[in-house]
RNA sequence: GGUGCGUUAGUUCAGCUGGUUAGAAUACAUGCCUGUCACGCAUGGGGUCACGGGUUCGAGUCCCGUACGCACCGCCA
């Protein structure tokens, strides 16, 4: 037997037990005749002691063990002379009789200790010294039992998890697929599904009713912090269910997950649901940060024509936000949101300001181009106080403008400390387009994709005017994080037809890559819809992570490779051979 | 495809306006130390300043390019 316990939970209560552990060392301390070691596993840390005055031998070998050896020691659990609150097992330790080095370990590359000097490349290639860290080990922890809440619920609501393949055809619409040359079938390839979109519908054609999977999705689309080319997605269907059935069921998912988890109660209330174009107009964004205010406020009719001002008298969009108590910020402070805005990231122009001083009146950037009233009706529009600080954006694209006064909006709130991380906003944007412009394509994309279903009081106007049209789609947002979305589908294949029609399909194309699924509604589809969370991002929101890679065991880095495999790596010729594949210039984008 | 920042000891970093033998902390090794728990003290070893080119009497430092890393824009139906 390697142990009779681990180290984690030994306590005072153990006090005379004899006991046998097995674990990492983390670290020693000599102390001349003395030596202490502190032993850990998955579980927790428990001091040893080796005593020259009870056996010198043992002494000088506990003193030749270095950091992550494998040890195996037989002893018995004493109450300390000195106890440390500080770790959960610190009223005991180990008197030890016998010590078994089970594997020797070179010397670390970086420190494992939850403060390690390692940066994240060292990290990543050695990430299976990585997860020894007990931060890292929680994330991973919490996604385990994160999973098995989700499981719970869904269960609970009859939903069965069916797996769907991982090597399915490629549907060129969308991301990039990554794909899969096959042998057997020369000159053809499979590809990893961006997410089982069809598979799962076709569960709904089958009559399974109610669907889900934990299940891994491939983008082959550059890489963010939080966006990995592979990533897991809680996938979720549902058959005779109206858009308003699958909200209220995923909104009381998410506040079982909220309670479960994370042990915070989102209230009884439904969540907010918000007008995709309401949510542009208020906050510039589709997924806006609820956690606090400071929302849009449109200034054109106050701004444009009413001075000298020239940017303004040319802009398609003028907004501003107020910052309250703000109007103390230095020239310091103003140049530095000035620059902020006007960073390649952002891509401003500049910004506008204007305080509202203790009398009243308002000290702008723009005072020499508006009269003092003009001024005045600004702060009347932005309901700004004496001490508050307006902000505000131009341009002549009104979209890019709104997106920019966003990022100027965060800012702001990220500044004045208003997005707490320990503090969860929630809401639905709803009423989403159904397409939006391409203009590399030249033609209309699905926002969502291409088995959304319209709005039906909007399916007339799919001939005369579709880019009118809404969709019965919905994404759940916490704090500025799309952290899921879905739709009610289509499910008549008329309708599919004439979707595709307007993405600019012909007949046959569409036939040839979702004719499957077009076939299959001919068979008696029942309505349907559902939605899919992001676990990752889940996880990492309810871990306070900046990124989602520190929520996977073994992520990819920010060009997709896996630096501890070293992948994507080249294959053989024989293996190209046996796949009828020839490389062009393998050099060529090296 | 693009922008910004970075690359110096095992590791995390400093290194100013180009100028003597490139430093600190930590890790590591050795010694001392019987109640430590970020133990302490002393001593020691450890460097292709990412790579290639250029400017200069002289480059870790300035310029150009490449590679790699991070963040972001585009992209992500």
């Amino acid at each position: 037997m390697y142990r009779t316990k681990t180290c984690g939970e030994l306590r005072l209560e153990n006090a005379g037990q004899e006991v046998v552990l097995a674990g990492w060392v983390q670290r020693s301390r000599k102390m001349g005749g003395m030596t202490f070691i502190d032993l850990r596993d998955r579980y927790g840390i428990t001091q040893l002691v080796f005593n020259e005055k009870v056996d010198v031998e043992l002494c000088q070998k506990a003193n030749k063990i270095g950091r992550e050896y494998v040890i195996q020691i037989k002893g018995t659990v004493q109450e300390r002379e000195s106890k440390n609150a500080k770790m959960p097992t610190g009223d005991i330790e180990i008197i030890v009789q016998e010590l078994n080095v089970l594997n020797a370990s070179d010397v670390p590359p970086f420190t494992i200790e939850d403060n390690t000097d390692g940066g994240d490349d060292l990290r990543m290639k050695y990430r299976y010294l990585d997860l020894r860290r007990s931060c890292v080990r929680a994330n991973l922890e919490l996604r385990h039992r994160f999973c098995l809440a989700v499981r719970h619920f869904l269960d609970s609501k009859g939903f069965l998890e069916i797996e769907t393949p991982v090597l399915v055809g490629s549907t060129p619409e969308g991301a990039r697929d990554f794909i899969v040359p096959s042998r057997m079938n020369p000159g053809m390839f499979y590809a990893l599904p961006q997410s089982p979109q069809t598979l799962k519908q076709l569960l709904m054609v089958a009559g399974m009713d109610r669907y889900f999977q934990i299940v891994k999705c491939f983008r082959d689309e550059d890489l963010r912090a939080d966006r990995q080319p592979e990533f897991t997605q809680i996938d979720c269907e549902m058959s005779f269910v109206e858009q308003d059935d699958i909200i209220r069921l995923f909104e009381e998912m998410a506040k079982y997950l909220f309670k479960e988890i994370r042990g915070y109660d989102l209230g009884e209330a439904p969540f907010l649901r918000l007008p995709w174009s309401e949510a542009m107009r208020r906050f510039g964004s589709d997924k806006p940060d609820m956690r606090f205010g400071m929302e849009f406020v449109e200034l054109m009719d106050v701004l444009k024509g009413t001075g000298s001002f020239g940017v303004f008298n040319e802009a398609a969009y003028i907004g501003g936000i107020c910052a309250k108590g703000c109007a103390h910020y230095t020239r310091k402070q103003l140049d530095e949101l000035t620059n902020f805005v006007k960073s390649s990231q952002i891509g401003a122009k500049g910004l506008v300001y204007a305080r509202i001083q203790d009398d009243g009146s308002v000290k702008s950037s723009v005072d020499k181009f508006y009269t003092p009233e003009v001024l005045q009706q600004l702060k009347q529009t932005m309901q700004a106080e004496p001490g508050d600080l307006i902000l505000i954006i131009s341009g002549p694209d009104a979209m890019k403008a709104r997106k920019q006064l966003c990022e100027l909006r965060l800012e702001m709130g990220s500044r004045l400390g208003l997005r707490d991380k320990n503090k969860f906003a929630l809401l639905w944007v709803v009423d989403f387009p159904m397409f939006e412009w391409s203009d590399e394509e030249q033609r209309l994309m699905a926002m969502h994709h291409p088995f959304t279903a319209p709005k039906p009081e909007d399916v007339p106007l799919l001939d005369t005017d579709p880019a009118q049209v809404k969709a019965n789609a919905y994404d759940m947002v916490c704090n500025g994080v799309e952290v899921g979305g879905g739709s009610i589908r289509i499910h008549d294949a008329e309708l599919q037809a004439k979707i595709f029609k307007v993405l600019g399909f012909t007949p046959e194309r569409a036939q040839e890559q979702f004719g499957f699924l077009m076939n299959a509604f001919k068979y008696g589809a029942p309505p349907h819809g559902g939605l899919a969370y992001g676990l990752d991002r889940w996880v990492s929101l309810f871990a306070g992570l900046d990124s989602i890679r520190d929520c996977i065991a073994f992520p990819k880095n920010n060009s997709g490779r896996d630096v501890m495999l070293d992948a994507p790596s080249r294959v053989d010729q024989k293996q190209l051979d046996e796949l009828y594949l020839s490389l062009v210039d393998p050099d060529k984008g090296k």
